[in-house]
DNA sequence: TGTACATCAGTGAACGCGCGTTCACTGATGTAC
DNA sequence: TGTACATCAGTGAACGCGCGTTCACTGATGTAC
C-alpha cells in the first residue's frame, strides 16, 4: 500500500524506477478499484491512467492474475497491520479484544474495495494461484486473535458452552500452530477465536455490502455494543 | 425458483410458452451462475445454452440488468421462503430462532451463488434499479427476526445491554413497522435482532466465500454452537 | 571527457475474444370470416 | 372446412466496445574502454 521499500542500501537509478512504476501500477489498480469495484481492475485501464501502453505491463507483472494476487497479498498485509497495532494500544485483555475489533471496521469502512477484495467475490475471471500468500495473511489474522483470546482466557466463562470443541475440528496447521504457541489453551478457546471473528465479520461485512445502510442509522452503535457484550458474556477481561 | 405459475385459470398456448421460456431462461441464469459465479451471467450465454439467439432474450427481458434484479428477487424469496419455513416447524421462541438461523445457513449452503449474488458483490456492472423489489425481500427477512426476538422479548435478559437503543437509530420504516406491529418492544429489541442477524451472517458468509475452510473442519459445529450461545445467552427462550 | 556498445522501458499495432444491444426479416401460430 | 390476414417468437447479421496478451520496434539510459 506504501511507497517503494528499498532493501538494499544501495539502489541504482534504474531499479527506482522500476520499483516506482510497479508501485504506481499497484496504487492505481488500488484505486480503479476503490471508484468502479474489484471488476474495474483491468491492465488497460491502469494503463490508460498512467498515460502508457497495456502492453507496457507486462514488464511489472507477468499477467493480470499476478498483479491482482499481489493487490490481494499487500491488502490483506494492510488490514492485519492496522488490527494489530490497534490492539497493541492496550494491554488489558478484554481492551486489546475491542481494539482488535473496533479497527477491523474502521479499516473495512477506510477502505470498503479492499475488504471486497478480500472477503467478497474475487475479480471476475481471476483464479488464485497455488503459492499465494494470501492465506499466510488470513492464517496471521486468525492466529492472532487466537492470542487475545488466550490472553483473556483465564477468567473467561465461556469453556462449558464450548466443552465439545476437539483439535480435530481444525486444520492441522491452525491446531499445531496454536498449541505450539499456547500449550495450555484447550481447543474450545480456538473455536471461541474463530467464533468471535465471526461475529465482527458479520457485521462489517453486512455494512460495507450496504445491507444495514436499509434498516439502521447507527451501525457503529450496533457495533459497539455487539463489541462489549461479546466480550463481556464470555468474560474476556483477563 | 419454481415452474411457472398459472395465476388465470385459463391460459392460450402462447401465454404458456412465454411464461415457460421465460422461466427457462431464469432457471438457466441461475444455473450458470451457480457454475461460473455472477459474472458469468451473460445474455450470450443462457441463448447459448438454450439454442437460441442472444437477440431473442430481449423478448423477454428489456434489458440484462431487468433480468439480474428479477433473479437477485428470486433469489432473496427463496432465501425467505426458506427461513420462515424452517421457523415455522417449531413453536417455542428459542427453538424458532435455531431453526430459523439453522435453515440460513442450510440453504446458503444449498444455493452459495444465490448467496453471492443476494450479499456479495453484484454482477459485475449491474446498478439495482430504483423500484428494484429487493429490499422488500430484504425486509421482510429483518421483519421476521425482529418478530422471533419479540416473542423470545418477556424472558430475554438482555435489556440492559442495549438500554441505549433509540428508535431513531433505525429507518424510519423499520422503526415504523416494528412499533406498528410489536407496539410494546423497546427499540433494544430490534436492535438486537440486527445484531442476531450479523451474528448468523458472519460465519455463514466465511463459510460461503472460503475463509472458513483454511481454519476449521467442522464449521457446522462452530455454528450450531454459535446459535446454542446466542439463544442461551440473550435468555431468549420465551 | 568521449566514443561504441549493451541494456531495457515503453510503443503501437495487431490478434481473437465475448459482451449487450439493435434491427430488418422469416415463418409458424392463432384469429376472423 | 377453408381461406386471408394479423400476431409475434425467434433469426442472423451487424454495431461498437473493452478486454488480455503478443511482438517486432525505437529510443533513451547506463556501461566499458
Amino acid at each position: 500500500m506504501d511507497a517503494a521499500k528499498q532493501d538494499p542500501p544501495a539502489q541504482s537509478r534504474r531499479e527506482r524506477l522500476r520499483a516506482e512504476t510497479s508501485a504506481e501500477i499497484k496504487a492505481i489498480a488500488l484505486r480503479l478499484m476503490a471508484e468502479g469495484g474489484p471488476s474495474a481492475i483491468s491492465l488497460r485501464a491502469i494503463a490508460r491512467e498512467m498515460g502508457m501502453t497495456a502492453g507496457a505491463i507486462y514488464g511489472y507483472y507477468p499477467t493480470r492474475d499476478d498483479l491482482v494476487t499481489t493487490l490481494i497479498t499487500d491488502v490483506y498485509t494492510s488490514l492485519v497491520d492496522a488490527v494489530e497495532a490497534a490492539r497493541d494500544t492496550r494491554s488489558d485483555p478484554g481492551g486489546r479484544i475491542i481494539a482488535w475489533g473496533r479497527a477491523l471496521r474502521t479499516w473495512a469502512l477506510a477502505n470498503p474495495e479492499g475488504f471486497r477484495l478480500i472477503y467478497g467475490d474475487p475479480v471476475p475471471g481471476y483464479i488464485a494461484p497455488e503459492g499465494g500468500r494470501a492465506p499466510e495473511a488470513e492464517h496471521r489474522a486468525c492466529a492472532g486473535l487466537t492470542g487475545l483470546v488466550a490472553d483473556a482466557w483465564p477468567t473467561a466463562a465461556a469453556g462449558q458452552t464450548h466443552s465439545d470443541a476437539d483439535w480435530a475440528d481444525f486444520t492441522p496447521s491452525l491446531a499445531a500452530d496454536a498449541r505450539t504457541e499456547f500449550p495450555d489453551l484447550p481447543p474450545a478457546a480456538v473455536a471461541l477465536a474463530l467464533r468471535l471473528w465471526g461475529r465482527m465479520h458479520g457485521l462489517v461485512s453486512l455494512e460495507v455490502y450496504g445491507h444495514l445502510r436499509t434498516q439502521s442509522h447507527d451501525p457503529a452503535k450496533l457495533y459497539e455494543a455487539e463489541l462489549r457484550d461479546l466480550v463481556a458474556s464470555y468474560g474476556l477481561t483477563g
